[in-house]
RNA sequence: GGUGGGGUGGCCGAGUGGUUAGGCAGCGGCCUGCAAAGCCGUCUACGCGGGUUCGAAUCCCGUCUCCACCUCCA
């Protein structure tokens, strides 16, 4: 039963083994708040929350720590005359919280600020500086920077070598020695305001992408951490340089590196110069939440998910098939239900094991309907017994992997009057289409099913009762 | 040019040497007044060409092709 996950830096699976044992601690890039959160932010964030649950499940005290950068050329690009870059960067915070807490992503155990940390990041260049690994410019600005040749390792993690890697288009050398060499400190320009600039030893400025990881993950979880999450379009620069920069300041850093897969539309990545983005609001709008997690969750955390936009519209194909599988699971919980409540139970080995091996999430899904089928022949054929052990393994599952129906982060808005209005109409309906049946009046009980089909409401004859549900 | 990951049945999506992944859809049956749901059964696979092996989706060689990163990106 130990956990196995795969380390992108040594490509391959290891067992995990934390530094403190009985804990884990888990440093997972955010996003840098410049625009809205697509499908990818949640895809990410969701695979640590459900690494998080296992370890949690497995009983590690875990520690997620998941960064917001909220100062960065783009959050300042993006920022106008009637917003500034402090309030578009927290607007947009508000909106990735609000997109995480839709499915069902757990609040970290902490969400520092870049703009908190300063000062360590201040402090961390100072000793990259002293050990002749990073330089203020020789322009006379305030700018600082990594010096990639200082460090022989530079590569070790994306296999890159210095040599062959393409010249970088943002030709701006600057005072740099190396093109490669990246920034840890900017220097303020003319036409940036105030705010969002700090002093430093080397001039005011603000501190270049990366350094803020560095810098935090250490104050947050120590020099030495477990594991290191984030998209896989990371890897470079990112995390190479953080990686780098890290460790070039004899810091332990990350155990295991660790990347999610990216989202797709149409096989090409979002970007937002394509304008292909889905935004998380797009995909809850045409799915429940919960559906929007179990489909982000079936595929392996590490594969890429695709998904299909026909005339800019989300297309529903295997969401829809998502929905179909998911009602499945929820229909069983809510028949064996019925038949006698429902306790969550133990997991199921196989699930367990799938979820040990690199948090196998597509073979769980599958032991998580074999499951359900089980139980509806037990149900099918009056086991109750049977079914309700199936049902209290399928319930144990579920809240293993953040599914539970029942949860109340699940539960719908109250429709208010329209709703209560409608409900009692259609039931009204469906006593007359059963006073009907009862007196095998089938013409007159279809007719009432058939009008109210054509509203877009379903009926359903279970053994005792009638439901009904909006199509 | 460098680096990493893919191409599986109508669709989604697992699987690294031999046993049904799972789901969605389809078909046949049971159940039902008829449906729906559920259950049972069932069809369509492993990009292409070689090779290794008793046996390959799985290993080796070649080849085509897609995606990602090397520039901001979860």
């Amino acid at each position: 039963m130990t956990v196995r996950i795969y380390d992108s830096r040594s490509q391959q699976l290891t067992d995990f083994a934390p530094v403190h044992p009985g804990r884990a601690s888990l440093y997972v890039c955010g996003p840098t708040v410049q625009s809205g959160p697509h499908i990818g932010h949640v895809r990410s964030a969701l695979a640590y929350d459900v690494w998080r649950r296992w370890l949690e499940h497995r009983g590690y005290r875990t520690e997620l720590v998941r960064n917001v950068t909220d100062i960065d050329d783009k959050v300042l690009a993006n920022a106008t005359d009637d917003e500034s870059w402090f309030a578009l960067a927290y607007r947009v915070e508000r909106e990735f919280s609000e997109a995480y807490r839709a499915v069902g992503v757990l609040p970290p155990t902490y969400e520092p600020r870049a703009t908190g940390s300063i000062p360590e990041m201040i402090e961390l260049i100072e000793q990259l500086i002293e050990r002749g690994h990073a330089y203020p410019a020789a322009d006379g600005s305030a700018d600082v920077y990594f010096d990639v040749r200082s460090w022989p390792e530079y590569g070790a993690l994306t296999r890159q070598s210095v040599d062959d890697m393409e010249d970088a288009a943002d030709a701006d050398p600057r005072g740099k020695r190396d093109p490669r060499d990246f920034a840890l400190w900017k220097a303020r320009k003319d036409d940036e305001p105030a705010s969002a600039s700090w002093s430093s030893p080397w001039g005011a400025g603000r501190p270049g992408w990366h350094i803020e990881c560095s810098a935090m993950s250490r104050k947050f979880l120590g020099d030495s951490f477990d594991i290191h999450g984030g998209g896989i379009d990371l890897r470079f620069p990112h995390h190479e340089n953080e990686l780098t920069q890290s460790s070039a300041a004899g810091l332990g850093f990350a155990s295991v590196w660790s990347h999610n897969g990216a989202v797709t539309v149409n096989g090409t990545k979002m970007s937002k110069s394509l304008g292909n983005s889905i935004f998380a609001h797009e995909m809850v709008e045409t799915v429940r939440p919960i559906v929007v997690r179990y489909f982000l969750l079936t595929p392996h955390y590490r594969s890429v998910i695709d998904v299909r936009v026909v005339d800019g519209e989300l297309e529903n194909g295997s969401l829809a098939e998502a929905a179909s599988a998911f009602e499945r699971i929820e229909d069983f919980l809510e028949r064996a239900d019925a038949a006698a409540a429902v306790e969550a139970g133990e997991l199921p080995e196989a699930f367990a094991a799938a979820m040990d091996d690199d948090l196998s999430t597509p073979q769980a899904v599958a032991v998580l309907h074999e499951t359900v089928r089980a139980g509806n022949a037990a149900l099918a054929s009056d086991d109750l017994p049977t079914a309700t052990a199936a049902a209290a393994s399928v319930l144990a599952m579920l809240r293993v992997l953040g599914l539970d129906p029942a949860d109340p982060i699940w539960a719908a808005p109250a429709g208010g009057a329209e709703a209560d209005a409608l409900a009692a109409l259609v039931e009204s309906l469906i006593a007359e289409r059963a006073e009907a049946r009862s007196h095998r009046d089938f013409a007159r009980a279809d007719g009432i099913r058939n009008s109210l089909v054509t509203a877009g409401i379903e009926l359903e004859d279970g053994k005792d009762a009638t439901t009904w549900s909006i199509a």
